[in-house]
DNA sequence: AATTACAGTGAACATATGTTTACTTAATTT
DNA sequence: AAATTAAGTAAACATATGTTCACTGTAATT
């Protein structure tokens, strides 16, 4: 099952290879194979050290030479989740939103956005209402990044104009965790059932309406 | 650590013990063991059956006689879960909803509610977005069971007449979603950090003036 | 060219795990 | 009163775990 059956120091046309390259690479080995398994439908706190070593290839001990602790590795999966709504966000930045329907254009695209990252999201998911009490904060603090961006990104879009900066953040944070909660469900969509997924896109798309609505309407105080 | 040193068969002066009685009670301190050590800030899906047979005061094989599979107890928590989320509405509804700022007034109750059960919330909050498929589609049901009896609460109550019942279940669930992340909030509280304390409160609450703002404006289609 | 730093090795450790099997012992049924 | 049922026991099993230690080979530094 171990999804890479090379060794490690060998540099096997691999690359040049420097040492902290190679140092680099066998540690995202590390953090890919944790969301591997991560995709096999366990949850993370549930994973052993030495099936993640198993998974990149390297002997457990060697573990610790790139993280003190499982909840070292956790930090690094929770910093690439964060990276990887960023990106979300730069791209919303950069294609523009959807002209007609914005609301659906957008959730589409962030639908896809999480199929194609299905891992990372399965994880963020998981352990943001679970696992252990760092990876929780640690995740929190993320979302919240997000939301002051998202925020950012509406002010200069001229959305929501009268809204206070505050009212704003707290709004962003309930589309995020909408977003999140719906990114659940987007997981587990049961492969090719186009009815339930229809349903489901629905239902998110008019969660995000109801928010909007209610920031539109919203009076300070 | 084991919570408890007593004997399984041993009647010792617990109560005249019918044999169904016993069974029920040994199961019960079963899946009491194992929202025992998720108090502890474990994960359920971390937790091993020795554990909780330890915590429960039996050998592990005797598990077998209760669960056929740490799924089987985890559907049994669940199960407790949506009891749980039961009361809370027809406390609700016994109670009535507070006279003057509904809404903070709700939040203050519910928080409380949370705290006062926070072991089954933790499992809830904490299983909702990782764990196993199974449990994770189990407790789906039960939240969405929960939205229903909340939109028929409301439809009972006279709020949001003008909705159809498709668009206020799908309020409700939003307004479920966002009561779930709060729970997780709430139980992540410093204890006696009343400023942070105050703040999270207020977030929650404008959160959900939010959603009932977008749900009075919702036009159906 | 000689030295050093260090990512990865391999073996050993003490413990923990899930499951099975044959058993005991008390409540229930006959 | 005797026979049956079944919750809990005790021991054994094969495997898995996290962490340690002295080691090796090579890229980097001197």
């Amino acid at each position: 099952m171990p999804v890479s059956k090379r060794i490690a120091m060998r540099t096997e046309s691999e690359a040049p290879s420097t040492r902290i390259e190679q140092k680099e690479r066998t540690r995202l080995r590390l953090c890919e194979g944790a969301l591997g398994l991560i995709g096999d439908g366990r949850s993370f706190t549930s994973l052993s050290l030495r099936e993640i070593t198993r998974e990149a290839g390297i002997v457990p001990a060697a573990f610790y030479r790139h993280f003190s602790d499982m909840d070292q590795l956790g930090l690094a999966l929770v910093e690439m989740g964060g990276l990887t709504l960023r990106r979300l966000l730069r791209e919303a930045r950069r294609d523009g939103i959807p002209p007609t329907d914005m609301l659906r254009g957008s959730v589409l695209i962030y639908k896809r956005f999480v199929e194609e990252r299905s891992l990372v999201f399965r994880f963020i998911a998981g352990e943001r209402g679970g696992g252990s009490q760092v990876l929780r904060n640690a995740i929190r603090t993320e979302e919240s990044h997000f939301a002051s961006e998202m925020a950012q990104d509406l002010r200069a879009l001229g959305t929501l104009k009268d809204l206070s900066s505050n009212s704003l953040q707290m709004i962003c944070g309930l589309v995020v965790t909408t977003m999140l909660n719906a990114a659940s469900d987007i997981l587990d969509l049961p492969k090719a059932q186009i009815r339930q997924e229809k349903e489901m896109v629905d239902n998110f798309v008019r969660q995000l309406r109801v928010i909007f609505i209610g920031a539109r309407y919203w009076k300070e105080n």
